[in-house]
RNA sequence: GGCGGCGUAGCCAAGUGGCCAAGGCAGUGGUCUGCAAAACCAUUAUUCAUCGGUUCGACUCCGAUCGCCGCCUCCA
């Protein structure tokens, strides 16, 4: 089996080949740094995380290059608004950026470049393109030659003339053709500024990209990702830069995942209906949020609601429920005789390769986590069957299949922590959250068992509805009573 | 207007032409339980927006229609 990967280059799946054995070499656009992080840059970083993390398991060795944006015009309009500079505007928000990340649990990449760090590269680019008639200086800025670039549009399959058709070019008379793009920028008084050959100025959005990807990958690549919005213009444009100067192909798979949207309409801040990923993280556990992201495939849009959350807190919890009956399993004895039929021991083995057939196929995340709940199904399943003195084969082949579990789940960032502690915790959150009174409930507990013990029912029941009242769901056990906050 | 994508049960969501259309949430019936809860078992789309076409056979391919969304300006 191979892994196939959605190229929006061919808008194809298509067998992964690198160039190099074995290797991936995967650029991925981050953030400009200019506030904090919102759910889309979540599913941003999470499919990536995921990707890298698959690719890994997979047995490839990946480079991971993901860069910052750390001057642009945002950068600087906020910083004059807020008072301070663009580079310490830049440095708070990548500090906030690793703040979320670290909070969702992603890998670092191996490389994080900033765009201030590769001026000289990005210098050495233009000076490249401007020697090939490819681009041209015009009043201390630095414009690309489209109409040099025949294959400009593939990616994002347009035209140079439709694009024209559509009134939403701003005019430029510095631009000889009103589709070049700025490679560098000449630098207004008070503004962040570097020295070129051109004057003072500060380089456009798309030319840090293909500069700093050369300079980890050189001029051909395995995969360049990002959000669906960046593929025009700022994907097809680096397509444009270093392709036009080197010749070659600048990446072979181009990897896009879809929107995060909120009642259907895409996050905006000019809708000010998005949500940042400290929002979320203050109410919902990270792996909640990693649930929902991953419950649809990285390329459809993902609607956020609470109620969809819910649905991925519950689901989570179902996960961990079936973990945590496993790790609560006796040894088991020699001596039972096994219970497994050969058929549902065969469903357990199976487990990884249903899992591998179904990430092969362009990450189908979605189908995977179905995977998993089958699996806990059956694991469920046996549990009940289960005597109180289990075979030891038995015991074995279940702690077998939650630990593949956990493997394969880890790759999406799920099932990380220990059960019983994740179970507990998100008790122990439910109840700051709702300002439950534990040795009230522990006290009416009390008196129910005694009640119980009595077979005094209406009294009991009547504590149990009260309970319910307040969210407190109990369930009796053979080794108790044990409850749960609702919700 | 141009380009791209989507429309699968009450909701969410897989499905790379051909075994009964995954899975989750919600619902219903049952087992268990003093009664519940959890778990388990069963059940919930003769049908995949609509209409045509290709094919022995289509949710899957092609065309048209309707509806929704995104990009075309900064954007994950």
């Amino acid at each position: 089996m191979t892994i196939h990967i959605h190229n929006t280059l061919t808008a194809k799946k298509e067998p992964l080949q690198t160039l190099e054995p074995n290797h991936v070499k995967l650029y991925v656009c981050g953030i400009t740094s200019y506030d904090y992080c919102h759910i889309g840059h979540a599913r941003s970083a999470l499919a990536f995380d995921m990707i890298v993390r698959y690719l890994r398991f997979r047995g490839y060795r990946v480079t991971f290059v993901r860069n910052f944006t750390d001057i642009d015009d945002k950068i600087i309009t906020r910083a004059q608004e807020q008072q301070t500079s663009p580079e310490e505007l830049a440095e708070r928000f990548i500090g906030e950026f690793y703040t979320d990340m670290d909070a969702l649990g992603t890998l670092r990449p191996d490389f994080e470049p900033k765009a201030t760090e590769h001026i000289p590269e990005m210098i050495e680019l233009i000076t490249q393109l401007i020697a090939q008639g490819k681009a041209y200086e015009a009043g201390g800025d630095v414009y690309y030659v489209v109409e040099s670039f025949p294959e400009y549009g593939k990616l994002s399959k347009r035209n140079i003339d439709e694009m024209q058709a559509g009134a939403r070019i701003s005019v430029n008379e510095q631009k000889r053709h009103p589709m070049d793009f700025v490679l560098w920028k000449a630098s207004k008084a008070g503004e962040p500024s570097w020295p070129s050959p051109w004057g003072p100025g500060r380089p456009g959005w798309h030319i840090e990209c293909s500069a700093m990807s050369r300079k980890f990958f050189g001029d051909t690549f395995d995969i360049h990702g990002g959000g669906q919005d960046l593929i025009f213009p700022h994907h097809e444009n680096e397509i444009a830069q270093s392709e036009g100067a080197s010749g070659c192909p600048y990446v072979h798979t181009w990897v896009h995942h879809g929107f995060v949207t909120i009642r259907d309409e895409k996050m905006s801040k000019s809708l000010g209906n998005f949500l940042t990923i400290r929002d979320i993280l203050a109410h919902y556990h990270p792996e909640v949020l990693r649930f929902f992201i991953f419950s649809t495939h990285y390329r459809s849009p993902l609607d956020f609601s609470e109620s969809a959350m819910q649905d991925a807190a519950t689901g989570l919890e179902r996960l961990y429920e079936c973990i945590a009956a496993v790790d609560a399993l006796p040894g088991g004895s020699a001596d039972t005789p096994t219970l497994l039929p050969a058929e549902e021991s065969g469903r357990l083995a199976a487990v990884r390769d249903r899992f591998v057939e179904a990430m092969d196929n362009d990450f189908n995340t979605a189908q995977a986590q179905g995977i998993f709940f089958d699996t806990v199904k059956s694991v469920n399943r046996l549990l009940s069957l289960l005597p109180a003195e289990p075979a030891r084969a038995d015991v074995a082949i279940l702690r077998g299949t939650a630990a593949t579990l956990k493997e394969l789940a880890g790759i999406m960032g799920l099932l990380r922590e220990d059960a019983r502690t994740f179970l507990a915790n998100r008790r122990t959150a439910k109840i700051t959250g709702s300002g439950v009174d534990v040795p009230a409930i522990e006290a009416l507990l009390a008196e129910r068992d005694q009640a119980r013990r009595e077979k005094n029912w209406q009294r009991s029941d009547q504590i149990r509805d009260e309970l319910l009242s307040r969210n407190i769901e109990i369930q009796d056990g053979a080794g108790g009573t044990t409850w749960t906050v609702k919700g």
